[in-house]
DNA sequence: GAGGATTCAATTGCGAACAATTAAATGTGA
DNA sequence: TCACATTTAATTGTTCGCAATTGAATCCTC
C-alpha cells in the first residue's frame, strides 16, 4: 500500500463522514420544515403559527408561568418568546402580568379564549398522523429515538 | 357505560393523540434546534452559519447549478436562498452568475476559497458525532427513518 | 410570428431564532 | 447596610423561512 492510496482513502473517509453527517443533521433540519409545511394549513384556521401553537400546547398543560419556565421546557429563549408572546397577547390568547412577588417576573396565563381555542386544536393530531402515513407505534418509537438524541446534543452544550 | 364515561374517554383519547402529536413533532423541531446550537461554535470558525454550510455542502458536491437545483436539493425557495447566497458571495465564496442559454437562471460556482474551505470543513463532521454519543450505524439507522418520514411528508404535500 | 401561459429569480413583508446587551429586581456576603 | 453578583425580561441587530408578488425570459399554441 503506497502513500498514494494511504492518501486516497484517507480523503474517502473524510468525505463519507462529511456526507453522513450532513445527512443526519439535515434530515431532522429538512424534516422540521416539511412538519411545519403540513401544520401551516391547519393551524392557520386557528390563527396559529406553528412556534405559538407550541407556546399553546405548553400553556394547555400548564399556564399562569413565567416565560423562563415556557422557554425551559420549549427549549427557546425570551428573545424568541418575549415577542411571540406580544402577538398572542394582541390575539387575545394569553394576557401577560407581571409577579407581585418578584417583578423581573412575567407570567403568562390562558385568557377564556385561549382555553377555548383548545377545543379546536384537537382536530389538528389525526390529520398529522394521517399524512405521516405512520402508525402510533412507529412514531412513537421514533420520537423516543429522536428525544435521545436530542437531551444528549444538550447535554454536551451544557458543559 | 353510561354517557358520562363515554364523554370523559373522548376526551382522553383527545389529549392524548394532542400530547402524542405534540411530542413527535416537536421531538424533530427541538432536536434540529439543538443540533443548529452544537454546530454554532463549529461554523464559527468557518465563518458560516448552517443554512450557508447546507448550501457549501450541496455545492461541494455539485456547483455551477441553478438556484432553483439548490432549491431542490435543500427543500428551500428563492425568498430564502437569494439573500443567502448573496452573502455568500459577498464573502467571496461563491459567484452568481447569470446563464447566457437561458437568461432567467442564476448559476451558482464555487470560487477557489469556496473550495478551500472545503478542507477546513472537514474537521466538522466528527465533532458532531462525538457530541451525538451515538454509533455511526445508530445514526445511519435513526437518519433513514427520518428520512422516510420527511419523505411521506413531502408527499402529502405534493397533492 | 404573435399572444398568452409558464418558468425563474428577486423582492417585500412578517414571524421566528438567537447572540449580545440593557435595565430592573432580587439575593448574598462582608 | 452597602457593594456586588445573579436573575429575569426586554431590546437590538442579523440571519433564516416562506407566502405573495413582480418582472423578465422562455415556451407553446395557434
Amino acid at each position: 500500500m503506497d502513500s498514494m492510496t494511504v492518501m486516497v482513502r484517507k480523503q474517502t473517509a473524510a468525505d463519507q463522514a462529511l456526507r453522513l453527517d450532513n445527512q443526519i443533521c439535515f434530515a431532522v433540519y429538512s424534516t422540521a420544515h416539511a412538519f411545519n409545511r403540513v401544520y401551516k394549513p391547519l393551524l392557520d384556521r386557528l390563527g396559529l403559527t406553528y412556534p405559538q401553537y407550541l407556546v399553546m400546547l405548553a400553556l394547555w398543560e400548564r399556564d399562569d408561568v413565567p416565560v423562563k419556565d415556557l422557554g425551559e421546557r420549549l427549549f427557546l429563549d425570551s428573545g424568541t418568546l418575549t415577542p411571540l408572546l406580544k402577538r398572542l397577547e394582541a390575539a387575545e390568547l394569553v394576557k401577560r402580568t407581571r409577579s407581585t412577588e418578584d417583578e423581573r417576573v412575567v407570567l403568562i396565563a390562558l385568557t377564556p379564549q385561549g382555553h377555548a381555542l383548545r377545543e379546536k386544536a384537537k382536530a389538528v393530531p389525526q390529520s398529522i398522523l394521517a399524512a405521516s402515513d405512520c402508525t402510533v407505534g412507529e412514531l412513537l418509537a421514533m420520537k423516543d429515538e429522536i428525544v435521545a438524541l436530542r437531551d444528549r446534543l444538550n447535554a454536551v452544550l451544557g458543559e
